[in-house]
DNA sequence: ACCTACTACCTTTTTATGCAAGGTAGTGGC
DNA sequence: GCCACTACCTTGCATAAAAAGGTAGTAGGT
């Protein structure tokens, strides 16, 4: 198995992993508040590994599309944190996501047969 | 409904059929050697749309890594076609693909809960 | 009081790639 | 000989993920 086979295989993994970041980050802020790295670290327990430079403009553009809300909290143990909630909009967001990924669940059921 | 909200909907459904474009296009292929023009339609046909300026780029780069091959053949109306099948090495790389899909519903699976 | 370590935030630059639009060419009917 | 149809392919633009680097608040040790 040379080089190339694998590269191509990771990079298709990380193809998938891209199309449900943002509904996976929804999914994760949906539960309760939680701030950025809590975000990756709670991705990257469920294998979805996400980084720094990737989660923070995204979470602005969810913000910026009121999707999502923030609230300044103080830590007992370092830097104060953004604590990033749902708005109405984005829950109804959600939702639609997660039609969307019933759909595509579907289709590839459906492509297999 | 504002438009703002649609047009994000609407990326985020672009999105995650993005993710798993590669790998329906390698399940279309894997049933039967078939042609590009088909394949679009095809997939159409199970709701995920794709352009010709999306999949010919793609279908090259999959032949150069070896994971298609084509054969030319006429047609007895029109031009002649193009029939994609796997390689060996496509079909494990495929294989690949399902793996990582399966782990990809799992995940959000387990985000949701 | 200072240094180091740690956590958390954010930005800049590069790279990949999907898509719209436009272009070429073979076949057949009128 | 022209038009319609199918099929192939390319160019240029826009988006967005990821790598790398940067800022700042807190805490603990000396």
């Amino acid at each position: 198995m040379e080089d190339e086979f694998k590269k191509s295989m990771e990079n298709a993994a990380a193809q998938m992993r891209k199309g449900v970041l943002e509904f996976a980050i929804l999914l994760v802020i949906a539960k309760r508040k939680i701030y950025a790295s809590e975000i990756i670290s709670r991705l990257k327990n469920a294998k979805l590994t996400v980084v720094e430079g990737t989660i923070y403009p995204l979470l602005s553009r969810l913000k910026n599309s009121e999707l999502l809300e923030y609230k300044w909290e103080e830590s007992k143990s370092g830097p104060p944190r953004k604590y990033y909630s749902l708005t109405a909009k984005g829950r109804q967001f959600l939702k639609g996501c997660e039609e969307q990924w019933k759909s595509l669940e579907s289709a590839i059921t459906n492509l297999k047969k």
